[in-house]
DNA sequence: TCTTGCTATGCAACGAGGTGCATAGCAAGC
DNA sequence: GCTTGCTATGCACCTCGTTGCATAGCAAGA
Protein backbone atom coordinates (compact mmCIF):
# COMPACT_ATOMS: atom_id res chain seq x y z
CA UNK A 1 0.00 0.00 0.00
CA UNK A 2 1.71 3.58 -1.04
CA UNK A 3 -1.50 5.61 0.38
CA UNK A 4 0.70 5.51 3.68
CA UNK A 5 3.98 6.53 2.39
CA UNK A 6 2.66 9.28 -0.50
CA UNK A 7 1.30 10.71 3.08
CA UNK A 8 4.96 9.96 4.86
CA UNK A 9 6.65 11.95 1.87
CA UNK A 10 3.76 14.65 1.67
CA UNK A 11 4.21 15.29 5.57
CA UNK A 12 8.20 15.15 5.27
CA UNK A 13 7.90 17.89 2.35
CA UNK A 14 5.97 19.99 4.86
CA UNK A 15 3.61 18.80 8.47
CA UNK A 16 -0.01 19.58 8.05
CA UNK A 17 -3.46 18.69 9.19
CA UNK A 18 -5.65 15.93 7.60
CA UNK A 19 -7.42 18.60 5.30
CA UNK A 20 -4.31 20.70 4.26
CA UNK A 21 -3.45 16.87 3.17
CA UNK A 22 -6.12 16.45 1.01
CA UNK A 23 -6.27 19.70 -0.39
CA UNK A 24 -2.71 18.79 -1.24
CA UNK A 25 -4.36 15.47 -2.91
CA UNK A 26 -6.31 17.70 -5.61
CA UNK A 27 -2.74 19.56 -6.48
CA UNK A 28 0.62 18.32 -6.28
CA UNK A 29 0.91 15.04 -4.70
CA UNK A 30 -2.52 14.38 -6.33
CA UNK A 31 -0.94 13.70 -9.85
CA UNK A 32 0.11 10.61 -9.32
CA UNK A 33 -1.79 9.63 -6.32
CA UNK A 34 -5.74 10.20 -5.57
CA UNK A 35 -7.38 9.98 -2.61
CA UNK A 36 -9.99 11.04 -0.48
CA UNK A 37 -10.26 12.87 3.01
CA UNK A 38 -11.61 10.15 4.50
CA UNK A 39 -9.14 8.07 3.16
CA UNK A 40 -6.43 10.43 4.25
CA UNK A 41 -7.94 10.35 7.98
CA UNK A 42 -8.10 6.96 8.48
CA UNK A 43 -4.37 6.52 7.36
CA UNK A 44 -3.58 9.53 9.90
CA UNK A 45 -5.58 7.82 12.86
CA UNK A 46 -4.11 4.76 12.15
CA UNK A 47 -0.51 5.65 11.62
CA UNK A 48 -0.45 7.53 14.23
CA UNK A 49 -1.36 4.81 16.13
CA UNK A 50 1.74 2.77 15.09
CA UNK A 51 4.00 5.68 15.74
CA UNK A 52 4.89 6.31 12.50
CA UNK A 53 3.31 10.11 12.68
CA UNK A 54 3.08 13.14 15.51
CA UNK A 55 0.12 14.84 16.17
CA UNK A 56 0.16 18.88 17.70
CA UNK A 57 -3.05 20.49 18.29
CA UNK A 58 -2.51 24.10 16.67
CA UNK A 59 -5.59 26.58 17.72
CA UNK A 60 -6.35 28.65 15.04
CA UNK A 61 -8.24 31.89 15.14
CA UNK A 62 -11.23 32.51 12.82
CA UNK A 63 -11.43 28.84 12.18
CA UNK A 64 -11.80 25.16 13.75
CA UNK A 65 -8.60 23.54 15.97
CA UNK A 66 -6.38 21.66 13.48
CA UNK A 67 -4.50 18.67 14.08
CA UNK A 68 -1.09 18.83 12.70
CA UNK A 69 1.09 15.80 11.68
CA UNK A 70 4.90 15.19 11.31
CA UNK A 71 6.81 12.79 10.56
CA UNK A 72 8.33 10.21 13.38
CA UNK A 73 10.96 8.26 13.69
CA UNK A 74 9.58 4.94 13.33
CA UNK A 75 7.86 6.68 10.16
CA UNK A 76 11.04 8.08 8.63
CA UNK A 77 12.08 4.24 8.86
CA UNK A 78 8.78 2.67 7.59
CA UNK A 79 9.37 4.97 4.22
CA UNK A 80 12.81 4.21 4.07
CA UNK A 81 12.25 0.41 4.11
CA UNK A 82 9.96 0.81 1.52
CA UNK A 83 12.50 2.63 -0.41
CA UNK A 84 14.04 -0.39 -0.55
CA UNK A 85 11.52 -2.77 -1.56
CA UNK A 86 11.52 -3.00 -5.48
CA UNK A 87 7.49 -2.57 -6.56
CA UNK A 88 5.82 -3.90 -9.62
CA UNK A 89 5.37 -1.58 -12.35
CA UNK A 90 1.96 -0.15 -12.18
CA UNK A 91 -0.75 -2.25 -13.36
CA UNK A 92 -2.71 0.50 -15.75
CA UNK A 93 -6.45 1.03 -15.82
CA UNK A 94 -7.89 2.85 -18.83
CA UNK A 95 -11.72 2.99 -19.32
CA UNK A 96 -11.37 4.91 -21.95
CA UNK A 97 -9.03 2.40 -24.02
CA UNK A 98 -12.05 -0.20 -23.01
CA UNK A 99 -14.55 2.37 -24.16
CA UNK A 100 -12.68 3.10 -27.49
CA UNK A 101 -12.31 -1.37 -27.86
CA UNK A 102 -16.16 -1.32 -27.03
CA UNK A 103 -17.35 1.19 -29.56
CA UNK A 104 -16.51 -1.29 -32.65
CA UNK A 105 -19.61 -3.04 -31.52
CA UNK A 106 -21.56 -0.34 -31.15
CA UNK A 107 -21.02 2.93 -32.53
CA UNK A 108 -17.85 4.47 -33.23
CA UNK A 109 -18.44 8.00 -34.13
CA UNK A 110 -20.45 8.11 -30.65
CA UNK A 111 -17.53 8.38 -28.94
CA UNK A 112 -16.22 11.38 -30.10
CA UNK A 113 -17.38 13.95 -27.90
CA UNK A 114 -16.54 11.66 -24.99
CA UNK A 115 -13.14 11.42 -26.15
CA UNK A 116 -12.65 15.34 -26.43
CA UNK A 117 -14.26 15.80 -23.40
CA UNK A 118 -10.96 13.52 -22.79
CA UNK A 119 -8.63 15.71 -24.50
CA UNK A 120 -9.68 19.06 -22.90
CA UNK A 121 -9.38 17.71 -19.45
CA UNK A 122 -5.61 16.37 -20.30
CA UNK A 123 -5.01 20.10 -22.22
CA UNK A 124 -6.21 21.51 -18.68
CA UNK A 125 -3.92 20.01 -16.47
CA UNK A 126 -0.71 20.22 -18.79
CA UNK A 127 -1.20 24.39 -18.69
CA UNK A 128 -1.45 23.90 -14.94
CA UNK A 129 2.00 21.59 -14.77
CA UNK A 130 3.62 24.17 -16.90
CA UNK A 131 2.38 26.72 -15.12
CA UNK A 132 3.86 24.95 -11.90
CA UNK A 133 6.78 24.32 -13.72
CA UNK A 134 7.45 27.81 -14.90
CA UNK A 135 6.61 29.20 -11.00
CA UNK A 136 8.41 26.70 -8.96
CA UNK A 137 11.92 25.64 -11.07
CA UNK A 138 12.09 28.40 -13.46
CA UNK A 139 15.40 29.78 -12.61
CA UNK A 140 17.88 27.63 -10.68
CA UNK A 141 18.37 28.08 -6.69
CA UNK A 142 20.47 31.05 -6.13
CA UNK A 143 23.35 29.28 -4.59
CA UNK A 144 23.53 26.99 -7.32
CA UNK A 145 23.97 23.66 -4.96
CA UNK A 146 21.90 20.51 -5.33
CA UNK A 147 18.67 20.00 -3.81
CA UNK A 148 17.96 16.52 -3.50
CA UNK A 149 14.08 17.40 -2.75
CA UNK A 150 13.61 20.25 -5.19
CA UNK A 151 15.44 18.16 -7.97
CA UNK A 152 13.04 15.03 -7.55
CA UNK A 153 10.64 16.81 -7.46
CA UNK A 154 11.15 18.66 -10.76
CA UNK A 155 11.72 15.34 -12.35
CA UNK A 156 8.39 13.58 -11.15
CA UNK A 157 6.70 16.59 -12.46
CA UNK A 158 8.42 16.70 -15.96
CA UNK A 159 7.11 13.47 -16.12
CA UNK A 160 3.74 14.76 -15.62
CA UNK A 161 3.75 16.74 -18.08
CA UNK A 162 5.49 14.23 -20.48
CA UNK A 163 2.43 11.90 -19.96
CA UNK A 164 0.27 14.77 -20.33
CA UNK A 165 1.66 15.74 -23.72
CA UNK A 166 1.46 12.24 -24.81
CA UNK A 167 -2.39 11.50 -24.07
CA UNK A 168 -3.38 14.52 -25.77
CA UNK A 169 -1.12 13.69 -29.13
CA UNK A 170 -2.67 10.07 -29.51
CA UNK A 171 -6.03 11.21 -28.09
CA UNK A 172 -6.08 12.92 -31.32
CA UNK A 173 -5.06 9.79 -33.18
CA UNK A 174 -7.72 8.58 -31.68
CA UNK A 175 -10.48 11.46 -33.11
CA UNK A 176 -9.06 10.92 -36.38
CA UNK A 177 -9.54 7.58 -36.04
CA UNK A 178 -12.82 7.83 -35.17
CA UNK A 179 -13.41 10.02 -37.71
CA UNK A 180 -13.44 7.90 -40.33
CA UNK A 181 -16.44 6.12 -39.48
CA UNK A 182 -18.54 9.33 -38.82
CA UNK A 183 -22.05 7.83 -40.63
CA UNK A 184 -20.14 4.82 -41.57
CA UNK A 185 -21.17 1.50 -41.90
CA UNK B 1 -17.03 -0.44 -12.51
CA UNK B 2 -15.67 -1.41 -15.67
CA UNK B 3 -13.97 -5.00 -15.37
CA UNK B 4 -17.80 -5.81 -16.70
CA UNK B 5 -17.50 -4.07 -19.49
CA UNK B 6 -13.87 -5.19 -20.56
CA UNK B 7 -15.10 -8.52 -19.95
CA UNK B 8 -18.25 -7.84 -22.64
CA UNK B 9 -15.50 -6.17 -24.74
CA UNK B 10 -13.23 -9.39 -25.15
CA UNK B 11 -16.28 -11.74 -25.53
CA UNK B 12 -17.95 -9.92 -28.01
CA UNK B 13 -14.00 -9.69 -29.76
CA UNK B 14 -14.33 -13.67 -28.79
CA UNK B 15 -16.41 -15.74 -26.88
CA UNK B 16 -14.46 -17.65 -24.28
CA UNK B 17 -14.22 -19.52 -21.00
CA UNK B 18 -12.95 -17.70 -17.81
CA UNK B 19 -9.44 -19.34 -17.97
CA UNK B 20 -9.19 -18.23 -21.14
CA UNK B 21 -10.22 -14.55 -20.48
CA UNK B 22 -7.70 -14.73 -17.89
CA UNK B 23 -4.95 -15.33 -20.09
CA UNK B 24 -6.26 -12.37 -22.29
CA UNK B 25 -5.95 -10.44 -19.24
CA UNK B 26 -2.28 -11.27 -19.11
CA UNK B 27 -2.37 -9.83 -22.54
CA UNK B 28 -4.12 -7.93 -25.08
CA UNK B 29 -7.22 -6.51 -22.82
CA UNK B 30 -4.67 -7.06 -19.48
CA UNK B 31 -2.15 -4.39 -21.19
CA UNK B 32 -4.80 -1.22 -20.46
CA UNK B 33 -6.91 -2.88 -17.58
CA UNK B 34 -5.70 -5.90 -15.08
CA UNK B 35 -7.68 -8.61 -13.53
CA UNK B 36 -6.86 -12.03 -11.87
CA UNK B 37 -8.91 -15.06 -12.39
CA UNK B 38 -10.53 -14.90 -9.15
CA UNK B 39 -12.22 -11.82 -10.01
CA UNK B 40 -12.98 -13.09 -13.92
CA UNK B 41 -15.23 -15.81 -12.55
CA UNK B 42 -16.96 -14.28 -9.90
CA UNK B 43 -17.61 -11.24 -12.38
CA UNK B 44 -18.41 -14.02 -14.87
CA UNK B 45 -21.11 -15.54 -12.08
CA UNK B 46 -22.69 -12.26 -11.67
CA UNK B 47 -23.16 -11.63 -15.07
CA UNK B 48 -24.17 -14.66 -15.80
CA UNK B 49 -27.27 -14.10 -13.04
CA UNK B 50 -28.13 -10.81 -14.44
CA UNK B 51 -28.57 -12.75 -17.78
CA UNK B 52 -26.07 -10.51 -19.50
CA UNK B 53 -24.01 -13.41 -20.81
CA UNK B 54 -24.91 -16.82 -22.22
CA UNK B 55 -22.98 -20.38 -20.87
CA UNK B 56 -22.36 -23.18 -22.88
CA UNK B 57 -20.57 -25.86 -21.83
CA UNK B 58 -17.98 -27.58 -23.53
CA UNK B 59 -16.15 -31.15 -23.58
CA UNK B 60 -12.85 -31.21 -24.56
CA UNK B 61 -10.52 -33.98 -24.93
CA UNK B 62 -7.42 -34.25 -23.12
CA UNK B 63 -7.91 -31.31 -20.89
CA UNK B 64 -11.23 -30.55 -17.97
CA UNK B 65 -14.32 -29.23 -20.02
CA UNK B 66 -14.64 -25.47 -20.09
CA UNK B 67 -17.73 -22.97 -19.91
CA UNK B 68 -17.78 -20.93 -22.80
CA UNK B 69 -19.26 -17.58 -22.32
CA UNK B 70 -20.94 -15.02 -24.85
CA UNK B 71 -22.53 -11.78 -24.65
CA UNK B 72 -26.36 -12.50 -24.44
CA UNK B 73 -29.02 -9.12 -25.90
CA UNK B 74 -29.07 -7.63 -22.00
CA UNK B 75 -25.29 -7.70 -22.15
CA UNK B 76 -25.00 -5.83 -25.66
CA UNK B 77 -27.95 -3.42 -24.27
CA UNK B 78 -25.36 -2.81 -21.16
CA UNK B 79 -22.39 -2.09 -23.10
CA UNK B 80 -24.01 0.65 -24.85
CA UNK B 81 -25.26 2.18 -22.17
CA UNK B 82 -22.55 2.65 -20.64
CA UNK B 83 -20.70 3.45 -23.57
CA UNK B 84 -23.37 6.55 -23.58
CA UNK B 85 -22.21 7.84 -19.66
CA UNK B 86 -19.42 10.67 -19.54
CA UNK B 87 -16.61 8.78 -17.66
CA UNK B 88 -14.09 10.66 -15.51
CA UNK B 89 -10.65 11.11 -17.21
CA UNK B 90 -8.26 8.57 -14.79
CA UNK B 91 -6.95 8.52 -11.25
CA UNK B 92 -3.61 8.00 -11.62
CA UNK B 93 -1.52 5.86 -9.24
CA UNK B 94 2.63 5.79 -9.63
CA UNK B 95 4.23 4.10 -6.75
CA UNK B 96 7.59 4.93 -8.43
CA UNK B 97 6.38 8.33 -8.63
CA UNK B 98 5.90 8.87 -4.75
CA UNK B 99 9.17 6.69 -4.25
CA UNK B 100 11.32 9.39 -6.16
CA UNK B 101 10.22 12.45 -4.17
CA UNK B 102 10.05 10.31 -1.05
CA UNK B 103 13.73 9.79 -2.12
CA UNK B 104 14.94 13.02 -1.37
CA UNK B 105 14.66 12.28 2.35
CA UNK B 106 16.60 8.87 1.64
CA UNK B 107 19.51 8.12 -0.38
CA UNK B 108 18.65 9.25 -4.30
CA UNK B 109 21.29 6.75 -5.59
CA UNK B 110 19.58 4.06 -3.84
CA UNK B 111 17.01 4.02 -6.54
CA UNK B 112 18.79 3.83 -9.54
CA UNK B 113 18.25 0.11 -9.54
CA UNK B 114 14.76 0.10 -9.09
CA UNK B 115 14.47 2.45 -11.60
CA UNK B 116 16.62 0.62 -14.01
CA UNK B 117 14.04 -2.54 -13.31
CA UNK B 118 11.40 -0.36 -14.22
CA UNK B 119 13.25 1.12 -17.20
CA UNK B 120 13.51 -3.00 -18.45
CA UNK B 121 10.07 -3.85 -18.01
CA UNK B 122 9.01 -1.16 -19.95
CA UNK B 123 11.00 -1.32 -22.78
CA UNK B 124 10.00 -5.75 -22.68
CA UNK B 125 6.19 -4.48 -22.95
CA UNK B 126 7.47 -1.54 -25.73
CA UNK B 127 9.04 -4.97 -27.88
CA UNK B 128 6.43 -6.65 -27.09
CA UNK B 129 3.58 -4.26 -28.26
CA UNK B 130 5.65 -3.58 -31.43
CA UNK B 131 6.45 -7.60 -32.48
CA UNK B 132 2.08 -7.43 -32.09
CA UNK B 133 1.76 -4.72 -34.23
CA UNK B 134 4.12 -5.89 -37.18
CA UNK B 135 1.94 -9.07 -36.60
CA UNK B 136 -1.38 -8.01 -36.69
CA UNK B 137 -1.88 -4.91 -38.42
CA UNK B 138 1.29 -5.10 -40.59
CA UNK B 139 -0.19 -4.63 -43.62
CA UNK B 140 -3.96 -3.55 -44.31
CA UNK B 141 -6.66 -5.72 -44.98
CA UNK B 142 -7.16 -7.61 -48.22
CA UNK B 143 -10.14 -5.96 -49.82
CA UNK B 144 -9.51 -2.27 -48.24
CA UNK B 145 -12.64 -1.64 -46.13
CA UNK B 146 -12.87 -0.19 -43.10
CA UNK B 147 -12.76 -2.39 -39.85
CA UNK B 148 -14.33 -0.77 -36.83
CA UNK B 149 -12.73 -3.18 -34.61
CA UNK B 150 -9.45 -3.97 -36.45
CA UNK B 151 -8.81 -0.09 -36.24
CA UNK B 152 -9.88 0.77 -33.01
CA UNK B 153 -7.56 -2.34 -31.71
CA UNK B 154 -4.79 -1.03 -33.70
CA UNK B 155 -5.08 3.02 -32.59
CA UNK B 156 -5.23 1.75 -28.40
CA UNK B 157 -2.08 -0.48 -29.58
CA UNK B 158 -0.55 2.60 -30.74
CA UNK B 159 -1.75 4.45 -27.14
CA UNK B 160 0.14 1.84 -25.86
CA UNK B 161 3.37 2.45 -27.67
CA UNK B 162 3.11 5.49 -26.76
CA UNK B 163 2.96 4.98 -23.43
CA UNK B 164 5.77 3.09 -23.04
CA UNK B 165 7.88 5.46 -25.75
CA UNK B 166 7.23 8.08 -23.02
CA UNK B 167 7.76 6.01 -19.98
CA UNK B 168 11.35 4.79 -21.54
CA UNK B 169 12.16 8.57 -22.16
CA UNK B 170 11.09 9.82 -18.63
CA UNK B 171 12.61 7.05 -16.78
CA UNK B 172 16.09 8.36 -18.59
CA UNK B 173 15.38 11.50 -17.58
CA UNK B 174 14.94 10.47 -14.28
CA UNK B 175 17.86 8.00 -14.31
CA UNK B 176 20.18 11.21 -15.25
CA UNK B 177 18.74 13.19 -12.25
CA UNK B 178 18.95 10.70 -9.95
CA UNK B 179 22.68 9.96 -11.14
CA UNK B 180 23.57 13.60 -9.82
CA UNK B 181 23.11 12.52 -6.26
CA UNK B 182 25.76 9.97 -6.28
CA UNK B 183 27.92 9.34 -3.40
CA UNK B 184 26.22 13.41 -3.01
CA UNK B 185 25.35 15.09 -0.20
C1' DT C 1 4.52 -44.98 -9.89
C1' DC C 2 5.23 -40.51 -8.61
C1' DT C 3 5.98 -35.90 -9.52
C1' DT C 4 5.53 -31.92 -12.18
C1' DG C 5 2.89 -28.90 -14.85
C1' DC C 6 -0.84 -27.13 -17.50
C1' DT C 7 -5.89 -26.57 -18.00
C1' DA C 8 -10.06 -25.28 -15.54
C1' DT C 9 -13.08 -23.61 -11.75
C1' DG C 10 -14.05 -21.93 -7.42
C1' DC C 11 -14.37 -20.41 -1.99
C1' DA C 12 -13.03 -17.62 2.13
C1' DA C 13 -11.12 -13.80 4.20
C1' DC C 14 -9.14 -9.47 4.31
C1' DG C 15 -7.78 -4.93 3.12
C1' DA C 16 -8.17 -0.88 0.23
C1' DG C 17 -11.02 2.49 -1.70
C1' DG C 18 -15.26 5.09 -2.52
C1' DT C 19 -19.97 7.09 -1.32
C1' DG C 20 -22.97 9.11 1.68
C1' DC C 21 -23.79 11.16 5.74
C1' DA C 22 -22.96 13.74 10.23
C1' DT C 23 -20.96 17.22 13.15
C1' DA C 24 -19.06 21.63 14.37
C1' DG C 25 -16.73 26.42 14.38
C1' DC C 26 -16.79 30.59 12.35
C1' DA C 27 -17.47 34.44 8.72
C1' DA C 28 -20.09 37.02 5.42
C1' DG C 29 -24.13 38.51 3.34
C1' DC C 30 -29.21 38.92 2.87
C1' DG D 1 -31.98 35.83 12.44
C1' DC D 2 -31.11 32.74 8.66
C1' DT D 3 -28.68 30.82 4.99
C1' DT D 4 -24.58 29.85 2.57
C1' DG D 5 -19.94 28.46 2.42
C1' DC D 6 -15.39 27.33 3.91
C1' DT D 7 -12.49 24.96 7.37
C1' DA D 8 -11.93 20.71 9.93
C1' DT D 9 -12.77 15.87 11.44
C1' DG D 10 -14.95 11.67 11.45
C1' DC D 11 -18.34 7.19 11.10
C1' DA D 12 -20.81 3.50 8.59
C1' DC D 13 -21.41 0.84 4.83
C1' DC D 14 -20.52 -1.45 0.63
C1' DT D 15 -17.85 -2.76 -3.31
C1' DC D 16 -13.69 -4.00 -5.53
C1' DG D 17 -9.37 -6.23 -5.65
C1' DT D 18 -5.90 -9.32 -3.81
C1' DT D 19 -4.07 -13.41 -1.42
C1' DG D 20 -4.18 -17.89 -0.10
C1' DC D 21 -6.12 -22.05 -0.54
C1' DA D 22 -8.71 -26.11 -2.61
C1' DT D 23 -10.20 -29.27 -6.15
C1' DA D 24 -9.89 -31.93 -10.34
C1' DG D 25 -8.71 -33.84 -15.17
C1' DC D 26 -5.17 -35.11 -17.92
C1' DA D 27 -0.28 -35.45 -20.10
C1' DA D 28 4.61 -36.08 -20.00
C1' DG D 29 8.68 -37.56 -18.09
C1' DA D 30 11.77 -39.37 -14.35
Amino acid sequence: MALDHAILVSLLEKPGSGYELARRFERSIGYFWTATHQQIYRVLKRMEQDGWIDVREVPQQGRPDKKEYSVAERGRDALSAWLREPIEPESVRHDLAVKIRGAAFDDPAGLISEVERHREAHTGRLGHYLAGEARDFGEPPEDGTLDAERELQHVVLRGGIAYERMMIAWLDDVLATLDRFRAGP
